[in-house]
DNA sequence: CAGGCATATAGCTACTTGGTTATATAGGTG
DNA sequence: CACCTATATAACCAAGTAGCTATATGCCTG
């Protein structure tokens, strides 16, 4: 799960796993995305791959990446027990708030 | 968010995190859990300190360290698109399975 | 105030990483 | 086959990182 983690600790790869997200994109889309090198591009595209969130297909001289979602729903699965803390947190500022127009919610 | 994300990829600060999660706790208790020289773990709970994963009070000699949950709460908001895509799926897939014993349950 | 305990910082080293340019590989097309 | 397009790999460099040991800091206690 590292390598996942480890993989979106760049902000160039988050960009590509966003545009990703819309559709599947030859590595040219990415190259002129990010504003890299072409070499630079693959490289970030290499560990993507090897963390396993995308996977690429080859048609004709292009390769075509796709996000793959499941090392991301790991992460989600990690973040789970995190999130029911922040949720009954939430939960508790609700009801304290309850009758109250707050725009700026804060720690007590 | 980059930081958030960085801190993350190492393993020891993800335990470092979850035994957090149980309780706040003094340094000597995190060195003690992974196993690394004291420098290291106060090293490493610089990263997470300066990523606001977690937060230090000072107690006589002691610090200790809690958990901040909000990084973490936008790592999973910046999943929240990625997370509708595979529930999609999951959906479609549950469909599919319509007539059949569900294996997955699910948030009621 | 001397000494001990708990933690942080400094300084070092080996390794990794993000970027580059140059080159190799593979497929399409004249 | 010669050449062009698209992508990957190689080789290199500067900067960052994870680990260590040694040292500084801060607080408590006798």
């Amino acid at each position: 799960m590292t390598s996942t983690w480890a993989a979106l600790a760049d902000p160039h790869r988050r960009a590509m796993l966003e545009l990703l997200r819309e559709s599947p994109r030859p590595v040219g889309d990415l190259v002129a995305s990010t504003g890299l090198s072409q070499p630079g591009t693959s490289k970030h595209l290499r560990v993507l791959r090897d963390a396993g969130l995308v996977v690429a297909r080859t048609e004709a001289q292009r390769r075509i990446y796709a996000l793959d979602l499941r090392p991301l729903a790991e992460l989600d699965a990690w973040l789970e027990p995190y999130r029911r803390r922040w949720e009954r947190s939430l939960d508790a500022l609700e009801q304290h708030l309850d009758s109250q127009t707050s725009p700026t919610p804060k720690e007590p």
